[in-house]
DNA sequence: CGTTGTGAAATGATTCACAGCT
DNA sequence: AGCTGTGAATCATTTCACAACG
């Protein structure tokens, strides 16, 4: 009955970079894209583009291409970027400051409604225009608040610890700043940001270039 | 004659955890590991594990397991991690802020020496133990370090930009926090680390999990 | 025994190529 | 003419399963 149809992860990256490039194209008056445009400006084939934009249904003109705007609502809907999202922020050091004084969260439609920070130190600081709470106080906020969202921002010794907080408390989804797995329950969903991962991934790269052409020096 | 083999993008980014990994297991004392308990510790099978490391070489004894010491140092020459990286970073906004306090770089071997701002308001402001300097002096510094590494703080707007400017002073490999594809010549690589791609992901993760079980209500 | 390394099989994703619509 | 949607073919990655080893 239902044609709720698994999207592969890597389309479902892709789909939300259409979105957003999508997002910019109507704003600035274009009414139509072709699948050929999208691509080129995303890095990717057009042939790529129709069957990612098949996974979520089927618009567009044959011999005109994708109306932008009507494209661009009807991947809002489907991302899940038509609705807001509460979120909460743990860690209130230099990673968790720059995340809420982050102004696009609120464009994407995501609200910090509450920071909380296990240092006394940062008790009643304000940041992201919340005051820094104790961690006694997270599950109280979550549901007061209706979150649905916990971020970590904390040093990778106490990630797991928050993520078990956060679960506990009724989180859904985990986006973890901190550079280490979180193991939580099979219904909640964690995406991982990894800056030193994406360092050494660079490094690797430039690595692999040096080897190439230095094969005998 | 030279084995150069090419590693596949994903077992390159598993192999910089499992360095990790090792690198914590074989400081805490532990002599050797298992693919197994490797496996387990990150969320990967034994037999991914096995493969991903026969990339890069094989060593390991059956019945026994690797030698976390030799394990760990072999990654570190194959990852591109024993060697320093010079890099600069430019935008001292709030992310770049963030980035530059951010100590685990230098424990990483990556070591920031030049902060850029385009912004006279930042001049002459200290951020990660560097005065920030106007985008006229990048390519003075990049070749008087040796950077071959480029941050990318900057907002969307500006991120193509600065991008040409790294490139234009010999960078080669450029990490990007700016929410935006950047296009560089073929020579240089990038690496992308995408907040708001991140965020949406998990909301459409979540968005997935409601329809699911919610599919007649 | 337990564990590695690895071909072979299975799964998954991308590209091709073209029929069909506007 | 130009472009979509899609089955079929290719390519890549993961998993299986097992022989060889300590």
């Amino acid at each position: 009955m239902l044609e709720r149809i698994r999207i592969p992860r890597p389309a479902a990256k892709r789909l939300i970079l259409y979105l957003r490039e999508i997002g910019l194209r109507a704003q600035s008056g274009v009414e139509t894209i072709s699948s050929r445009q999208l691509g080129e400006a995303l890095g990717v084939t057009d042939a790529q583009v129709r069957k990612d934009l098949t996974h979520v249904g089927q618009f567009g003109q044959p011999g005109v291409g994708y109306s932008t705007v009507d494209l661009h609502q009807k991947l809002r809907r489907a991302m899940g970027t038509d609705q807001a999202w509460a979120a909460v922020l743990v860690g209130a050091g230099n990673i968790g400051r720059a995340l809420g004084s982050y102004g696009r969260f609120a464009e994407l439609g995501f609200r910090i409604v509450g920071v909380f920070d296990s240092s006394p130190a940062m008790q009643g600081k304000v940041v992201a225009g919340n005051t820094v709470a104790p961690m006694a106080r997270l599950s109280e906020v979550v549901a007061a608040e209706g979150a649905r969202i916990g971020i970590i921002a904390v040093p990778r010794e106490s990630a797991q610890a928050v993520a078990d907080a956060l679960t506990g408390a009724g989180i859904q989804g985990i986006l973890n700043f901190a550079p280490c797995r979180v193991t939580v329950p099979p219904a909640v969903r964690v995406t991982s940001v990894d800056l030193t991962v994406a360092l050494e991934q660079l490094a690797f790269e430039l690595r692999m270039l040096d080897g190439e052409d230095e094969g005998e020096a």
